[in-house]
DNA sequence: AGCGTCGCCGTGAACGTTCACGGACCTCGG
DNA sequence: CCGAGGTCCGTGAACGTTCACGGCGACGCT
């Protein structure tokens, strides 16, 4: 007693019963009379008796595994829609699933910080992977996007080269002439440090862009405020930029709106596209033609990657996991 | 051996060392030498070897808390950004977040779930309270916008009557002469049941559009789509209507958008006014108009109660904690 | 009366880790 | 040569719950 957390047999003790009475009542077993439930369940609630979940867990042998997922941001709806698709991928399982951003700290930050909760971590993991990897404490790391180079660091690969290729080609059929680009700053916590790293969009961008392209790039940050941002300074750079693409949607729908915002027809006038495929671009005016992502299936292979190394054989495989998601155009009517 | 897990000990005994070195090892303790713990470390590895989080957490009596949060939907912006103020919230203060959807199970399936795992479970919890309860384990609940009416759950309403009513003032200064409204259908898992319950912001329309508007009301379900097909019905058995109110902005969305296809001017032939405040209803054209719901206000109440429950005075306070956040209107140029 | 069954309840022993303590060994100064 | 101090490592004892088992009345049946 006295101490500090009210347990199972403070309880027992105040209702005149045993340890394993308690159990029984606040885990509604049916070798119990329905008197005696009610009155530990009465002085359980008037001692606000709760539980140890980890001591429950550990107890009963529980099986129920929880997977962290680090996300960009919530307030983007790619990431959300992501972490929908996970969560019907891995709920039929019984599996739970616990949420974290680039906004509350760095890659290695998050990922220590749920390694207590969580049995594995996927996601957009930013940061330096051996220092990832050590953060997990022997959590597997599924890293989503970007290719895992250290063991313990799995990955679902998105392929944007082929993906932007094919892409930039179809836009100079449909008639564009001078590209550009506005491109992603880096998650908050780089942004302090002034280390921008360039994308893999941007990479595929300025392979494929052509070589006058490639200096028509801007970095704005990720929001619809960013891109509209990145609209007026892009176009002030570049004036003969008649197709844009855009880091990814929700930016993509700021540059849009800036654009009508200054009497820029969209296509005529300028062709944009964004990449992510969210279902809100088709609301746009007019809808927001986009290079997709397949989130289902990004969340599902993501998923069997952890499934096969908690679940699989004693040893886990030692080279990385790698599975790959190609992107495809969806073409509505902004280009 | 033999048998399931693979244990600390096990890897002692592999590695030729005792239980605490493993741990020392494991957790970047200071009292090992640098051989010892590579060797540890690789040895762990091979054998496949992941601490038990709820015997590491029990044992270090950690205080971690994490908090379930139940929504209707991770694939509409205004639950995600929800989400997304609760993790700023709560993330400062160490605390985890686990989600689950209605797309999921009901709230009684969902609260179950959620019990083992968090300490405490807050959000859109559709069901009967005392089986919500009886689910929670003991873990204190906080009901959002819906008030709480059993023992054990707390709640943060959302005052609609006044706010409903003072946007039907403005809109009628602003010409609105017949009203209608499309109705949120209710959750998934209550579908096939047949069950529809009125909403909130139904009761309080019918209240304050005027008589004759109680019966232009059309239930659709909660998406872009189900609010154009909604508006598509509404109009046709009413077509007197000048200004619909939409259950939420996903939904107002999806209506203004068929508004469009069918060449409905928006707001000269029709005003159209949602629910929410997402920012995304800024870059449609016309923007939306909306009344907002200040969701950091609603997480940050919501945490609060979650807080004074959990680490207040060890007798909780009996009667149910309840806080109230009134939405407000923000006129954008859809009405 | 004797015996099996049923309903209800209590007692050791896990579960897998960390904490507090102590001990072995080495180094170094007096 | 002895003791002080440091570095590294191992051994009981928690942590708070559930599981397996057993006990003890009451009841019904032969």
């Amino acid at each position: 007693m006295g101490g500090g957390r009210i347990t199972i047999e403070d309880v027992a003790a105040a209702a005149g019963v045993s340890r394993q009475t308690v159990t029984r009542a606040m885990n509604g077993m049916p070798e119990i009379s329905r008197r005696t439930r009610e009155l530990v369940l009465r002085t359980a609630a008037e001692l606000g008796y709760r539980p140890s979940r980890f001591a429950s867990n550990l107890a009963a042998r529980r099986k129920t595994r929880s997977i962290g997922l680090v996300l960009g941001s919530l307030r983007n709806p790619y990431y959300t829609e992501l972490a929908a698709e996970l969560l019907d991928v891995v709920a039929p399982r019984g599996w739970h699933v616990l949420m974290a951003s680039h906004e509350q700290g760095d890659g290695v930050e998050l990922v220590a910080a749920l390694s207590g909760q969580a049995d594995a971590i996927v996601g957009y993991l930013p940061g330096d992977e051996a220092a990832l990897v050590a953060a997990a404490r022997g959590a597997p790391l599924v890293q989503m996007e970007t290719p895992a180079t250290v063991p313990g660091m799995h990955a679902v690969v998105l392929d944007f080269d082929s993906a932007i290729e094919a892409l930039l080609d179809e836009l100079r059929h449909r008639g564009a002439r001078r590209f550009g680009l506005i491109e992603f700053a880096g998650p908050p916590a780089s942004a302090g440090t002034g280390r921008y790293r360039p994308t893999h969009r941007r990479r595929a961008y300025e392979r494929f862009a052509g070589p006058d392209s490639a200096a028509a790039v801007v970095v704005a940050e990720e929001s619809i405020r960013g891109g509209a941002d990145g609209l007026v300074r892009l176009r002030a750079a570049h004036p003969e930029v008649d197709t844009v693409l855009v880091f990814n949607d929700l930016m993509a729908m700021g540059a849009m709106q800036q654009a009508q915002l200054d009497g820029i027809a969209v296509p005529d006038d300028l062709r944009v596209v964004g990449v992510d495929g969210l279902s809100l671009g088709a609301v746009m005016t007019p809808p927001l033609s986009t290079l997709s992502i397949d989130r289902h299936a990004l969340a599902a292979e993501a998923a069997d990657i952890v499934g096969t190394l908690l679940d699989g054989a004693e040893p886990p495989p030692h080279p990385s996991i790698v599975r790959t998601v190609t992107p495809r155009p969806l073409w509505r009517r902004s280009a």
